[in-house]
DNA sequence: CTGAAAGCGCTAACAT
DNA sequence: ATGTTAGCGCTTTCAG
């Protein structure tokens, strides 16, 4: 036997009522008690559930919220996606996931499929949007949430940490520390994210009358950052670098110490970014700004849903703050 | 302007060609070359894209699969997740995702859900299906593919490692380089990959005609396994422990060195199980068994689509071998 | 409060 | 090869 679809004609046939008296008691419009238990009983022994798909249809609404993710080997995205998904699940949404390069031909491409599916609204995880794609979607009437990613675009919502005020934190704590060389290896400047903690981190160091002694583009990537972190100790010389995150950062660390054989943090200070669960762990012990991911889940959804529900609402554009999380990466200020 | 929703008919318009001539271009039925001509530039100037929904609603194909997941902070899935939504949507198909805490309840409702969206097969992701939500799917026509955890249920696909003969290999190594006190962590042993690797193990050393000095259950937890690895070096004194898989490894590792004061391997050999790319990071430079994830990843798509394709084929049980990769986390063999 | 009827956007016979 | 017609399973007027 093949599919023997169970659909509302069939609860309403054993029902004894009508197919939309069946709706009505699944979707939560009026019906007097005696209907509602008939119905349910009926639905139960048939085991029926409504199409969601069939429903869409008509109501407009997919529950599906599409989201659009590069990189899952940060340990900040898996995280992210988790609480996302269940913050969502929770409100009677789900997550349909698309992986994109990150090359914006890609992000296209992907975008285009998730219209397809009719998603309520998409969320993409520090994944930019052309202006050609935000426009579909405007056109297309669902709303967009760039989550830990900055643009420029008053239709596009967004949440992030507050990077700029992030990196100078960290500069500041550098300097109180007694650094005197500083380095940084940054994000991809290709970013929001990572362009804004540089940005900071230069303004911070600046207010000291200081200048880093070297800057390099991790790219996000680890192999990239070792590489230019090996770099730095044979030719800057810096006694401090901050990271622009910190899958780059335990990549750095690991440089340092199984390659070029210095110490953290006596011969240097490494310092990170998004205090993701492994910078607690004891081989690391990483200094690092947290991103509070909590809150900035919190946000996003709260930001999504409240658009979806009125396509009125004015994107919003959130930036988080968090605290500085100090660990055994980084020599400590004298007066703590 | 809210949503100017374009339909098929909008462009059969625009096309001056019938609706069902439209619907032909786009699922790829056959046309005249000029039928398909003017369609598709009607199509384009309008922006035109198909309603997955709607079709699904007629093919009974949604093109989605539901992925249903417990854990995403072992690095291991992840990475799966990201292979799985690369290959399936190469397919053409897309992933919803599922977080299900892992108890049962949770997952009973979250297959429910799932089921509401017509989902056209299901992967889970070291989570167990019930009995009764196997026949849920069954009765649905759904396949479900276990994936990285195996059931004694004949309905159910599965792809899994060889987790006898990796945790064998494990002890054989162990016992070449020369280890008489060897204890294990298992995985929880309320999941086949936990009790199997710990059986292959078991067995190993008894043909040996040893035995483990401890046993401990891990329950794929951090905080457990390092726990339990603490208590191991107080009481037993293991000259090695076989992990259960990487995600505790890395926990137990931390803790003996930062908490015992151990050095690895000097004091006692670690080994872990997976190679999850982590595993490779030079703090841990931890000996595990690969699991392929790749080609488990490969089989998974494959059984699940081949049963998407055609209902009668039956349920597959795949266990795909993998090596064993010695880094620095462990003594080596005389002979290497 | 409830049933009958229309139709969401699409595909799949069925004719032509 | 193309247009016409009948639904897929559901929600939502509209009468009663």
């Amino acid at each position: 036997m093949p599919k023997p679809k169970i659909t509302s004609l069939d609860v309403a046939a054993k029902a004894g009522v009508s197919q939309s008296a069946v709706s009505r008691v699944f979707s939560g419009a009026s019906a007097s008690k005696s209907t509602v238990k008939k119905v349910r009983e009926a639905a139960d022994q048939l085991g029926y559930r409504p199409n969601v798909l069939a429903r869409s249809l008509i109501t407009g609404q997919s529950k599906i919220i599409g989201l659009v993710v590069a990189y899952l080997d940060n340990q900040f995205y898996p995280d992210a996606l988790e609480r996302l998904s269940n913050a969502l699940q929770e409100k009677g949404y789900h997550i349909l996931i698309f992986m994109a390069s990150g090359q914006s031909t890609d992000v296209e491409r992907v975008v285009g499929e998730l219209l397809d599916y009719q998603v309520d609204g998409i969320i993409t995880a520090s994944v930019g949007m052309s202006d050609e794609l935000t426009k579909r979607c405007e056109a297309a009437g669902i709303p967009v949430v760039l989550f830990n990613r900055g643009q420029d675009d008053p239709r596009l919502s967004q949440v992030t940490s507050d990077n700029r005020a992030g990196a100078r934190k960290i500069a500041d704590f550098l300097i109180a520390a007694g650094h005197e060389r500083i380095a940084h290896i940054s994000g991809w400047s290709g970013s929001s994210t990572g362009r804004e903690r540089q940005a900071g981190f230069i303004d911070a160091l600046a207010a000291h009358e200081m200048e880093p002694v070297a800057i390099a583009d991790g790219k996000f990537k680890r192999d990239v950052a070792a590489e230019a972190a090996l770099d730095m100790v044979m030719t800057a010389k810096p006694d401090a670098i901050f990271v622009g995150n910190d899958h780059m950062a335990f990549a750095v660390i690991d440089a340092l110490r199984h390659t070029a054989g210095l110490t953290v943090p006596n011969d240097i200070s490494i310092i990170g970014y998004d205090d993701v669960p492994m910078a607690a762990w004891p081989s690391y012990d990483l200094t690092t700004m947290r991103q509070p991911s909590g809150q900035m889940v919190e946000a996003t959804v709260d930001t999504l849903l409240a658009q979806i529900a009125d396509r009125s609402v004015a994107p919003q554009k959130t930036a988080i703050d968090g605290p500085l999380i100090v660990r055994g990466s980084s020599r400590k200020p004298k007066d703590m």
